[in-house]
DNA sequence: CCTTTTTGCTACAAATTCCATAGCAAGAAC
DNA sequence: GTTCTTGCTATGGAATTTGTAGCAAAAAGG
């Protein structure tokens, strides 16, 4: 059903893994999630929905329900949350943010 | 003109770098771009064209057009390849690949 | 020079994705 | 047994993405 190592995805027919995240990393919000729920905590739907500046809940829908299958958030009874993989995905992209910064001084 | 610091996103008004940074990684192709470029080193236009799965060039313009403006990408006479800036993001995507294999291995 | 080829695109219409808004069913709290 | 909270679904319109065709300018070949 969902995108799996070995199924090809958009501009790569290998199935390698680092095809299939950066395809799912690639589509709208799910990169923002994946950094609120890591630099924020876990939280509920409608959390999530506000640390997103208010997206609509059928997209935030579509895509926990696809992170969930690619195993990178989970739904307990207190909410979303990272999973182990998750919070791994997670710590790799957090640097981003340092980065960002100094990046942002050549714009100017 | 482009998205640049102290300008809102899409959800978000602060402006903070880090934000703009992940609603344009966040555009469909942009990781795979900047990974193409990162992995197989600068080619032409249609060079990255073929890297990526036959994108159509509609997309690819529009793609390389935000990177060059976000001083990510250049172009010269020897093609299209990452600044200086986007050598260093790509310095942290690259381990991306060494995890996504084991990630993977928990979706068989 | 004078072809051929390569390169970097643009035009266009269709397909897909994304978005805002409204609202509802189920469970928890009161 | 109301009232709230939570996790969504429905819907229609807007924006993005895609495929295909093709062209002008520069480079390469003869």
């Amino acid at each position: 059903m969902s995108k799996r190592p070995g199924k090809a995805v958009r501009g790569s027919t290998t199935g390698r893994p680092i095809m299939i995240l950066l395809d799912v990393l690639g589509k709208r919000w799910t990169l923002r999630i994946l950094w609120e729920l890591a630099s924020e905590g876990a939280g509920t739907f409608r959390d999530i929905q506000k640390r997103c500046g208010d997206i609509s809940p059928t997209l935030l829908n579509t895509r926990l329900k696809e992170l969930r299958e690619l195993n990178l958030v989970a739904h307990s009874t207190s909410g979303y949350a990272l999973t182990q993989f998750g919070e791994a995905l997670a710590k790799h992209l957090g640097p981003l943010d340092t980065w960002a910064n100094e990046w942002a001084r050549s714009l100017d």
